[in-house]
DNA sequence: AACGCGTGGCT
DNA sequence: TAGCCAAGCGT
């Protein structure tokens, strides 16, 4: 139960290693899509998934969306074989929609070879899987010592280490420094552990210092600078885009499209609209629009301010999917067209 | 090597 | 309110 079994003997590595999983046999938090800890190897199918779906989203975000995800596909084989229009519709409010293309893709890819590859190399092929994921999986479902490094690890190690240099610059310093610290012996859980301090204790505002099992090793709280790292080059200012989303409706239907594949929401469910992404269109239909109002909505590296029109739906549209109303489940929107709903809809958002 | 890519919670 | 940040990846 402790962590005092197989330690390297190579002094700081070993006693930080040590301490860290004995805070974490005591205090882990208790997850969807993790084990107890000590459990030596885990589904490779919901760890893949669930680090898939923790890719730069939190996991309040993510629980419900693993829950249904496993619920309704539960191995690899039976997400493979499903239907590329629901999952991305399952996927529909979580984010970053090339994760649910590149889902898509590396269920098939592991279905056709039988299974998960059970090293950070071989997973590393698979779309959607990259340094993190490949060495998550890789420590956590199969016992592997590799190295896991996230936007947790980066803070809790440049603290540790009192490393100056800002990121995304200090990122090759952070890995090999974070590579010192890895075990031989449980480092799924040490994985785990160095990502759980980092979410509740060596959090990046006001970090709880006084209640870290690592603060004996700390080079910046020594310094008393841990809450000023790791130190970030400065971000560039957020432009605002405007555009227009048209919503034509009638009792029985809704118009609809689906996005490009590639870029902003590619592969997405949508309300035809423009001048925001880079398409410069028309309205859908001929009509007499009514101005509902303006939706505001900030993406990563944009703002956007949506002019949302209605009018009744009539006639032959030049683009989009005229969709039963019946068949329309405004769940399987993207956030942003959801709030277009919320204004355009005669009820106040539902079907 | 930068940049494009969503959304929601917290301060 | 406005900014910051979250279990990153692909190009």
């Amino acid at each position: 139960m402790t962590g005092d079994a197989n330690l390297r003997d190579d002094g700081t590595g070993g006693a930080i290693a040590a301490a860290l999983l004995d805070w974490y046999d005591r205090h882990a938090r208790d997850l969807p899509w993790r084990a107890p800890p000590g459990t030596p190897a885990m589904d490779p199918y919901r760890v893949w998934l669930s680090e898939v779906m923790l890719q730069q989203t939190t996991v309040a975000a993510v629980r419900g969306y693993f829950e249904r995800f496993t619920a309704r596909w539960p191995t690899v084989q039976a997400l493979a074989a499903a239907d590329e229009a629901e999952v991305m519709a399952a996927w529909a409010g979580l984010g970053y929609y090339a994760r649910a293309r590149n889902l898509i893709a590396c269920a098939r890819a592991v279905a056709a070879a039988g299974g998960f590859p059970t090293t950070r190399e071989g997973l590393a092929v698979l779309p959607g899987v990259g340094p993190y994921t490949s060495a998550a999986i890789a420590a956590i479902a199969f016992d592997r010592p590799e190295t896991v490094v996230d936007g947790n690890v980066e803070r809790v190690v440049a603290r540790l280490f009192a490393v100056q240099t800002p990121l995304p610059g200090a990122k090759r310093e952070l890995t090999a420094l974070a590579a010192t610290l890895t075990p031989t012996h449980r480092p799924g859980d040490f994985a785990q552990a160095m990502m759980d301090l980092g979410a509740t204790i060596c959090t990046p505002r006001s970090p709880a210092c006084g209640i870290c099992p690592l603060i004996h090793a700390c080079a910046a709280r020594a310094a008393g600078i841990a809450a000023e790292l790791p130190r970030r080059a400065p971000k560039t200012a957020r432009p605002r885009r405007e555009g227009v989303a048209w919503v034509a409706l009638s009792p029985e239907a809704v118009l609809l499209e689906r996005r490009p594949q590639r870029g902003l929401l590619g592969g997405t469910l949508a309300f035809p609209s423009s001048g925001w992404d880079g398409s410069d269109h028309p309205p859908p239909l001929a009509a007499d629009w009514d101005e509902r109002g303006e939706v505001r909505h900030v993406f990563t590296h944009f703002e956007l301010r949506l002019r949302v029109l209605t009018a009744p739906l009539a006639g032959n549209p030049a683009r989009g999917e005229i969709v039963p109303r019946d068949g329309f489940d405004p769940g399987a929107l993207t956030g942003l067209m959801r709030k277009v709903w919320a204004l355009a809809a005669p009820e106040g958002g539902d079907a």
